[in-house]
DNA sequence: ATATAATATTGGTATTTATCCAAACTTTTT
DNA sequence: AAAAAGTTTGGATAAATACCAATATTATAT
């Protein structure tokens, strides 16, 4: 548990992460392509690489889902995304530009930075992308 | 003037167009690559892309300097990076935490984004990496 | 002023991330 | 079972980054 720093997967793979995360049940290959705007073959292969890192299981033809690493691991991806779109926002961009601009620099903000900003915050429990769980952060785990 | 989102160039580049502002006169390839850590055959051709966007004058074997944009760009590039570093400390980050964290992920913040947070902040003259100016900014433009 | 050293560039190659298309394969539907 | 829908494979490409070896240029030293 709690063994990595937040910057072990790309961009495009954590978009993938949270949304079998807010799914929460076997998903296919053509959902996720719906969703992230890329081909169904990009897809396939980038779920290839999400099971090789041990983060999804998928059964070619069925479809994927987190493993429990996946699960932890885009509990603080989307953490992550919450905790830095209500950052922003105090800073005078809406819930609508905050998410969006948070969505392109996310994947490049480390574990570390996250569980400061959110203590200083207060651990808050709302965000303006949804609320807010501290599964990921020293508070709320299971301790 | 002006008409750029920030988002222009690849990270790396930032780092070249900010080494190059800060030295503020014609830099030789070995200067950049000991640096940033990389081959001259990688700054070399670096550079390349740099000119060929319009941000540097690059004379082989002589040396290189920012253009008149490559100037505005990198000074919104600097103050991009310091507002974002007292950004961070505020949230518990130490200086040099912050510096490097914000390093990570710098080059895909807008200009929108950076505008707003630093009006937010009242446009502060002091950042952890340094003074900060504002000619990027709405305010201290020459109007 | 010329050989040598230092510096820089070119050309070639590699990796990572991300993407698409066409063809082949599997599953579902009719 | 045939057709349709969905998925995967194979092949290609692009951008960003980077290295090495070879070549070219400039500077230094004698």
């Amino acid at each position: 548990m709690e063994c990595f720093t937040g910057l072990e997967i790309s961009p495009k793979k954590v978009e993938y992460l949270k949304f079998l995360f807010k799914k929460d049940e076997t998903v296919r290959t053509t959902d996720i392509s719906s969703e992230l705007n890329v081909d169904p073959s990009t897809t396939t292969k980038t779920l290839a690489d999400l099971a090789a890192q041990g983060y999804v299981d998928h059964v070619p033809y069925r479809g994927v889902r987190l493993t429990e690493k996946g699960k932890e691991y885009a509990r603080f991806l989307v953490h992550r995304h919450n905790i830095l779109s209500l950052l922003l926002t105090h800073y005078g961009l809406s819930a609508k530009e905050s998410c969006h601009e948070v969505s392109r620099f996310e994947a490049y903000v480390s574990r570390n930075a996250i569980e400061k900003i959110c203590a200083s915050m207060g651990h808050p429990t709302v965000s303006v992308c949804g609320k807010i769980s501290h599964g990921s952060c020293s508070i709320g785990e299971h301790s």
